[in-house]
DNA sequence: CAGGATCCACTATTGGATCCCG
DNA sequence: CGGGATCCAATAGTGGATCCTG
């Protein structure tokens, strides 16, 4: 299949997974040229464009929505950094609703939303290649088996407590072996509001999101490849 | 029991114990002034020097030997340093004959011989504790169990392969996940004899230790206080 | 700001080097 | 030296901070 701009979603899994492959072994300039987007050769000045690229390809419909790229098949598009076989990153998630958390059953979350079907585009992270090219590799079209979702949902009801709690404090990157919680802001000065615990109150705090670990990834690439 | 020097090896496991017992929560200090033995404040002139001490408190008879401290009882000592409910090191376990390691089975093995049964002595390492303050812990009487066995055998048997086969370059402190290879010398300068592979020639190159890591240890005192 | 992510300072771990005693 | 171990520089890994686009 030729590379080309997608006009349209895609209308099944088959129509996405041929448009994955013709990005398969494509550089980052390649599409770049194509899309006529203009990238800076260092990583650094270029965070997330590789996946904002990929969503022009692959026809992704959600823009900036706490829902699939991909609405109509409910997939989620995520790149996925990968050098001499491993993850070279974590992978972000979804933003944290600190004031709506505590409410919210994993169900009827944005985590599981987003993470029921994942299209993973693993894509050479390679320091000393330049971001240019930098190639993608083959898609993985994935859903939690019964562990991993049952790991995610434990790490996703740990820190759920703690919010509904007021303890928000206590919520470091330590915690969860899958899914794990981070700053997530332009810059640390950042504030947003957050359940106070006793009473109804609140408490002023910096934006979080949830992540997956490098390891729970890389869980993912070997059961894909072995 | 009162704390004193021992004059005879223990006749029997029990007899050990006792002993043992006399020594948890003694300090080092205290047995080194029964001992009549001046010991350095600073852990770095005195790597070791817990561990002699105990052998005259508990009766260890082996002496420089490759066989357990506890010649008839076939009970190894070893001291575990303890920080925060970790061990903080690995274990030396024994030095590696080179020239003898590829024709010997790990039944025969001194690896084996010396951790078949094993008497863990912890002693606090807490770095701001000098080491005159540093207390011993209750004793743990251990044997491998299945898992524990298969693993240090797997281990020793890929080392005494790449030995054998003259590969010693190719065994770092990387090999093993429970039984390691690293250097065992009073510097870095020491040489000794090694097969060289093909033929029956000889390489030089030093001396080095099998070690316990970390890890495997933590198990063992976690099944204990667990 | 929310969504796309990576950067990079710091911490934890590793494993090669070293220290004391008899 | 062999047996008793720990030291500590270097590396791997973590997780708080940051960067670009629309």
């Amino acid at each position: 299949m030729t590379l080309s701009l997608a006009k349209t979603p895609p209308a099944s899994e088959d129509e996405l997974l041929a448009r994955a492959g013709s990005v398969a072994g494509r550089s980052v300039g390649e599409l770049a040229m194509k899309a006529q987007v203009r990238i800076p050769k260092q990583m650094r000045r270029a965070k997330g464009l590789a996946g904002q690229l990929l969503e022009q390809f692959l026809g992704a419909d959600a823009g900036s929505k706490a829902e699939p790229d991909f609405r109509g098949l409910g997939i989620e598009l995520k790149t996925l950094p990968v050098h001499e076989g491993r993850p070279k990153e974590s992978t972000f998630v979804s933003t944290i609703e600190l004031d709506r958390l505590g409410d919210t059953d994993f169900e009827d979350s944005v985590v599981w939303h987003k993470l029921r079907r994942v299209l993973w585009m693993p894509i050479e992270a390679d320091p000393s290649v330049e971001l240019p090219h930098r190639r993608f590799g083959a898609a993985i079209l994935w859903s939690p088996d019964d562990d991993q979702r049952r790991t995610l949902q434990d790490d996703y009801e740990r820190v759920a407590e703690l919010v509904l709690r007021g303890r928000i404090d206590e919520i470091t990157g330590h915690l969860g072996d899958a899914l794990q919680v981070r700053p997530k802001a332009a810059h640390g000065g950042v504030r947003e509001r957050a359940p106070e615990g006793i009473g109804g109150g609140y408490q002023w705090t910096g934006p979080r999101g949830f992540y997956l670990r490098p390891g729970f990834t890389a869980g993912i690439l070997e059961r894909a490849f072995r």
